[in-house]
This record gives C-alpha cells, sequence and structure tokens, in this order.
DNA sequence: TTCTTATATTCGTTTATGCGGTTATGGAGT
DNA sequence: ACTCCATAACCGCATAAACGAATATAAGAA
C-alpha cells in the first residue's frame, strides 16, 4: 500500500502532472525540453523527475549527453489505469494551454533536442 | 488543475486510502465504525475524513449523534474514473487483511453503530 | 441543568515537500 | 589536459502535513 501511496503522491504536484501530461504527448523527452516547455528551472525540472523516477512512473534512458524519459512501458495492470484516466483527463480544455506549447515546442526545431515526437 | 491535486492529495495518504477502501465496502460509515476498525485515535479519523470532505471525495451527514460518511456521489466523470480504478485496486490480496477486519466490525452488532451494510 | 457520547477543532511538535541557488558529475569536443 | 553542456546532487530555508493530547461543540439522556 505504500507503494501505491507513493503512486499517488506522485500525482500530487502541479508541476509532475505537467511533466506527465508531456510525456504522453511527447513519449520520449529530455530535460531540457521539459525546461523549455515549462519554463522551469533545471534543478526543479530534475528534482521533479527523479521524483518521479522512483515512483516508477518514468524511466530514463542516457543518449550521449541528454538523458531521455518516457512512461514507464511496465506499470503494472493496477496503476495502468490510473494512467489511462489521467490521459482521458489531459484531453480536457483546461490541458490546452499546455499542450498548445508542447506542439509549439515540438514545431520549432531550433530549441527541442528531442527524438521522439 | 490545483482541483486535480487536491483530488491525488486525497489518494496519498495510507490512512485516507484505508478509509475510502472501508467507504467503499460499507457505503456509509460512521467516524466511531472507522475509528473501531482502523484502530485510529479520535482526532486522526476525524480529521482525514474532514480532509476527504473538502476534497470532495465523500459526503457526511448527521443523523442523531453520528455523522456518517459516505463516498460522493457526485463527483465529476474525470475523478469518477479513477475512484473505479481504486475499486478494483482494492480487491487484490493485499487489501484482504483489511477486508476482513470490516467484515467482522460488521458482524459483531456490539460495537458498530453504522445503519448502511 | 448536568452528564454522557460522538465528533470537531486547536495547540505545539515533528516530519515531509518544494524551492532557489550552488556545486558536482559525466560525456563529448578541442 | 581543459572546457562546454546536460543533468544530478546538495544546502538552507519556508511552507505544508501529520500527529497526539487537550479542549470545544453538538445532541441526547437523565
Amino acid at each position: 500500500m505504500d507503494e501505491l501511496v507513493k503512486f499517488f503522491k506522485a500525482f500530487s504536484d502541479p508541476t509532475r502532472l505537467m511533466i506527465l501530461a508531456l510525456l504522453i504527448w511527447g513519449k520520449e523527452l529530455c530535460v531540457c525540453d521539459l525546461e523549455g516547455i515549462l519554463e522551469l528551472s533545471q534543478s526543479k525540472t530534475s528534482r521533479h523527475l527523479r521524483y518521479l523516477l522512483n515512483s516508477g512512473l518514468v524511466t530514463d534512458q542516457r543518449k550521449d549527453r541528454w538523458v531521455y524519459y518516457s512512461l514507464d512501458k511496465n506499470i503494472d495492470d493496477n496503476k495502468t489505469i490510473f494512467i489511462k484516466a489521467f490521459k482521458k483527463i489531459i484531453k480536457d480544455d483546461s490541458w490546452n494551454t499546455l499542450h498548445e506549447k508542447y506542439v509549439q515546442w515540438k514545431n520549432s526545431a531550433v530549441n527541442h533536442c528531442s527524438i521522439g515526437d
């Protein structure tokens, strides 16, 4: 149960919710992408990613200098239901602004270093 | 989004998770029921119920001296998905012990003051 | 009114979170 | 080696959560 609590705590912060939404849309993003899209400090971004990492929600993968984060594909079934529910929620209008930012970032080849789309 | 964060925070505590599970099984329980089943102090029980109340997850209803708590029936659709997911989770073996306690409590007419079943 | 029972709130303390700012690490290029 | 750059870890502080213990309120019962 403590694990479940930890899982929910991961969802209990606006920054982390936004990061999760971006990882759902973007599949694979590096720290600097998230930093840029969300206009966060580097340390803040990194800390929240670390939180998500040891909550078992995301995975990281280093490629050259960049560390790419993705939603963990091996989340157990029970928790996957919650992820699905969250995916549904971020289709709401209230998430439009962020989604717009994401799209703009994705289309500005100048700034982003991400591979995935 | 802040509202969503608040919603998840409600799930981010083991005591509250247990209370929610009991309210799912029991439909309607008073503070002293929860206190007894979970072996919690009165103030702890009350405080967590209050938390759930103003997270919009539960409703309260006074009858005589007792205040009965139930899952709110009017939770918006997005959040209902999460409740459903949680209902599924508490069918897991790891929740057996608590469920047993609940059943025993329910069957011991001596101690419980609840009306619902 | 006074007593009892059920629940809520307040108080003071402890622990957890979140933050900015800074420093450390690790890899690639020079 | 040194220097960028991306990322991680650390420090100190501020705010928020959670707790037990005590006190307050609310509704019956005596």
